[in-house]
RNA sequence: GCCCCGAUGGUGAAAUGGAUAUCACGGCUGACUUCGGAUCAGCUGUUCCGGGUUCGAAUCCUGGUCGGGGCACCA
């Protein structure tokens, strides 16, 4: 439909003499100035030399004859010289009918037909306990990663965890600490880095002028870290693999409960040795520095902040491995865009390994793009963080579905309404900026939630199933003027498709947020089963079900069958 | 010190340079108890401050103020 619109625009800027200038078509900021408005006049009228309003005048005629009566009913000028469009009553049934036909398929677009598209997200960290941080890219990750098939790309989608490096040494440590051999729980794989890392902290510094002896718990982790990436001790590297495996059953535990799985799960000892030899190559060009032993990538010429790729002890650090990383991700599934999300936090350090990228592998560079998301914070309460306490994503995930079963007695139902009322807080807002998780509020389920979207959902199928068995289908027919969510409802495919384009979920959030309001809305106030016009409101319910059903789908958010 | 990001009702957020700045929570008033009340209707505003660009600024530029994050051998 806009893409209707659009072209009649476009050819209407042409019998004015304006070809090929940019113009918007979009939704009026209020349903009372029509379906779709353009802003073409005030983009033209500068060049034309004329008033905004004269244009819009001419446009408007033009659009009435090119749209005609079946389309649209009025084509009218308004404001500053907005020209907005109305629906006809037959167009807006149409709309709906696709809807209600379509099924699954409504609201599918091909913006991204043919391409291929990776998208790496959640990168929890082996032998640590994922945190709500991760929560929140791996619920952006796997909604962007929809969206994205959605518009017709093929999807990939890839983590990237760290397996060695300095925590993991800790966590080896204290393992050892503890005397286990065979570690069996994520938990203690949690308590065994807490011991190494406060262990790492208190000990003296690793070359005290006075230590004699003892060289501490630093010095052995320090040893214990260089025998990880050497890979000579057998016994450290059983220990190292058993403990990562245990990392991950827990993480795709999890991530199965969020609805998310990979196709990639990529280590950061899958991508050392990658990231090495693209350094060292790089240092031979001049593209990498020599400092202080160090090899860095100065940023200065490109305003970025310099950083250190490989240490003085020859090990890579997380730049030089996310540089290994992109190389691996193209040899095992070449794509024509990469998308990485991570913590906002990390949008500086991503500048610096995109530019050293943009000189190694110009390519490659180009095609990714980085995606941050914000802080989840808690708000008071007793899930608020205590000082210096970490609240994993397990707990916080089995904490709101405890509250949800105070409502839902069905325990599938129970978990379905709480991770519907996660990701609905977190996917709600652009991503990007910090999320307050209130616990009183949003676990109350109440109001602007997800549950109030599946709540919408459950009772128009209640209403469908009711209609099976006492419908009349005596009343044919439809109102004159078509409702509010009706017209709502046919701008879904646009929605879906501007929210992956910009990656942006929190634009569906809203939108269906709108629809559900409307609906309840039109539910409070007319009657379908047995009231007037009974078989086209049964249609508008089901291209309800369906535009409410994708859309939830394409967020992630679960759609029970009943609450 | 340098760099990046942000600031919108009491609270949390929306808004491609466009129209009377939208939505929810909380509070207050009312409806209805049905095709499922986890419902509906109504009320509740100096877009942080100053200057600029524009026909038009929450949005762009500029100078402040406040807050968050990042700044080489950690990830």
């Amino acid at each position: 439909m806009e893409e209707q619109i659009r072209t009649a625009v476009s050819e209407a800027l042409n019998q004015v003499g304006a070809s090929g200038v940019s113009f918007a078509v979009e939704r009026p900021a209020s349903h009372l100035h029509g379906d779709y408005a353009t802003n073409a006049a005030l983009a033209v009228a500068k060049i034309l030399g004329k008033k905004p309003h004269e244009v819009a005048d001419e446009l408007a005629r033009f659009l009435i004859d090119a749209l005609g009566k079946d389309i649209a009913s009025h084509v009218t000028v308004a404001g500053p010289g907005f020209v907005n469009i109305t629906l006809a009553r037959e167009s807006v049934t149409l709309a709906v009918a696709e809807a209600d036909a379509k099924g699954e398929e409504w609201g599918k677009n091909t913006a991204e037909s043919g391409k291929r598209v990776i998208v790496e997200y959640s990168n929890p960290n082996a032998f640590k306990e994922m945190h709500i941080g991760h929560l929140v890219g791996t619920v952006v990750g796997e909604a962007v990663s929809r969206l994205v098939e959605n518009s017709g790309a093929k999807v990939a989608r890839d983590t990237f965890g760290g397996d060695i490096g300095p925590n993991v040494a800790k966590a080896l440590w204290g393992l050892r600490k503890a005397g286990i051999s065979d570690p069996a729980t994520a938990n203690e794989l949690g308590t065994a880095y807490t011991e190494g890392s406060n262990a790492y902290e208190t000990s003296p510094e690793a070359k005290p002028p006075f230590a004699k002896g003892s060289g501490g718990a630093r010095e052995e982790i320090d040893a214990l870290n260089q025998a990880i990436y050497a890979g000579d001790d057998r016994e450290l590297m059983e220990l190292w693999r058993k403990g990562r495996e245990v990392s991950m059953e827990e993480f795709r535990r999890i991530w199965k409960l969020l609805g998310t799985h990979f196709d990639f799960e990529f280590f950061d000892s899958d991508t050392t040795e990658t990231g090495l030899r693209v350094v060292h190559d790089g240092l031979a060009k001049g593209i990498f520095e020599k400092s202080d032993g160090a090899v860095i990538y100065n940023g200065e010429k490109k305003g970025v902040h310099t950083m250190v790729f490989i240490t003085s002890h020859d090990t890579p650090t997380y730049e030089a491995k996310d540089i290994g990383l992109a190389f691996l991700k193209e040899e095992r599934w070449p794509s024509d865009k990469i998308i990485v999300i991570t913590g906002n936090e990390q949008t500086g350090r991503f500048k610096t390994v995109l530019a050293a990228l943009t000189d190694v592998a110009p390519l490659l560079a180009a095609k990714t793009m980085h995606l941050a998301t914000g802080f989840l914070k808690l708000a008071s309460g007793k899930m608020s963080s205590r000082e210096g306490n970490v609240i994993t994503a397990a707990d916080f995930i089995k904490e709101v579905i405890s509250q949800a079963s105070e409502k839902n007695t069905d325990p599938l139902i129970a978990e379905q309404v709480a991770i519907g009322a996660i990701k609905y807080m977190i996917l709600r807002q652009a991503p990007g900026s910090d999320i307050i998780f209130d616990a009183e509020k949003s676990l109350s389920l109440d109001g602007d939630s997800g549950p109030y979207l599946q709540y919408a959902l459950v009772r128009a199928k209640s209403v469908l199933a009711q209609s099976k068995v006492e419908s009349q289908k005596s009343q044919v027919g439809s109102p004159e003027e078509p409702y509010l969510f009706e017209r709502i409802i046919l701008h879904f495919p646009e929605v879906a498709a501007r929210a992956a384009r910009e990656l942006a979920p929190n634009l569906l959030v809203t939108y269906l947020t709108e629809l559900a309001s409307e609906w309840n809305s039109f539910y409070a106030k007319e009657r379908i089963v047995g009231g007037d016009h009974e078989a086209y409101k049964l249609m508008l319910a089901r291209a309800f079900v369906n535009t409410m059903t994708n859309g939830l789908t394409l967020l992630g958010i679960p759609t029970p069958e009943r609450m």
